[in-house]
DNA sequence: TGTACATCAGTGAACGCGCGTTCACTGATGTAC
DNA sequence: TGTACATCAGTGAACGCGCGTTCACTGATGTAC
């Protein structure tokens, strides 16, 4: 076994994706991760300190790629529309959390991880300023009828967080028809967007 | 210790319901329940076989707690109103998870406890039905306005968990003004009734 | 090009710990007569 | 009322296990000259 391993951070966080994955939170372990990156159970501290500061970058990496799912949905969305830039937003969310799964699970588990890490938070902060700064937009070009921003900003995150925290667990999928979610988060941020903020 | 202890099993829950409430899910052991509950670490064996017995058993009484607290919400609202009935779900809803926050973060945790347990699945059974049966009124009186039971059902349902479990990671709290979760999960819920099934 | 040396990355043994489950047991309770 | 007995509830010792963290170490890499 090479000492030097190239790049031993990103293979420990890869390994610890499945790990979750396979196990959920509750069933990781550091000496797991190891394993199944291929190296000494002593190797995950030497770069991140411990399991919380491991599973802190985790959810980390995961705020980033969240970032990048809602821009990805944007950019493809009408341009200056606000509705139609927070429909987008909605299913670049749940489309992210369906496709990391992992890293949805671990970024809300501030009790397994250090919440106060500047990158964690910084890295958390950007991704909320994508919903803040578009709901702002409406606001500004009159699309939220005089309702408070806050509630709608609110009522928009929950409406995807519980989409995707439902769907995740299982609990979701056995009760409806629609089987494919990536329908399902477009037809109910449809819903939102088409009924809060009406076009005509 | 007298060897009969009266209520073991009810005195196990509420021990298990402060375990989780101070270390989480991932934190709990049955050797500390045991220890909460005063009575050595083999007992809870005897009444619930495992720990996934435990927790399944504590994840049932949560569904019936959810189901006491929805109805409760539903009996003060407008009578015979569909709509106004669905907003008084998403404050029962919510205000049950507010109120038992451990049973709220076990119930979804299928994978530490039994999912297949028959009190279980009939409690969780009973739960959604109060939804499903509120929606297919809503839709008998045209409240739908044609639009598909199933989406309004999912976004209803998935609005006020996503309320539900921001509020208890804490992500949210830090992040607006209103701080009493009340009023926020009326404000919601009014939000989300008010538009997709407007009176006029 | 070669050599000395500092830094870095990963090893592997050792630590102490708390865990879930099993099981032979003992003490308490209830029932039959 | 008393006695024998069955059932039930909880005990506590024992098991084997995997865990997170520490730390002296060794091998690899990079730099200065």
């Amino acid at each position: 076994m090479a000492y030097h391993h190239g790049d031993l951070p990103a293979t420990l966080l890869k390994a610890l994706e499945s790990a979750v994955a396979e196990s959920g939170v509750s069933g990781i372990s550091l000496r797991d991760v190891a394993r199944r990156a291929g190296v000494s159970h002593g190797a995950p501290a030497h770069h991140f300190g411990s399991k919380a500061g491991l599973l802190t970058a985790f959810a980390t990496a995961g705020y980033e790629l969240l970032a990048g799912s809602v821009r990805t949905e944007v950019a493809v969305s009408r341009p200056d529309d606000g509705p139609s830039e927070l429909a987008a937003i909605g299913r670049g969310y749940v489309s992210f959390a369906i496709a990391h799964p992992s890293h949805f699970e671990v970024m809300f588990r501030l009790d397994v991880l250090n919440p106060d890490d500047p990158a964690f938070v910084a890295a958390s902060e950007a991704a909320y300023a994508l919903l803040t700064e578009t709901i702002e937009r409406c606001r500004v070009t009159g699309r939220l009828h005089g309702r408070s921003a806050e509630v709608v900003a609110v009522s928009a995150w929950s409406i995807v967080h519980g989409l995707a925290a439902l769907w995740l667990s299982g609990r979701l999928s056995e009760r409806i028809a629609e089987q494919d979610p990536r329908r399902l988060s477009a037809a109910v941020s449809a819903l939102f967007v088409e009924t809060v903020m009406p076009s005509a």
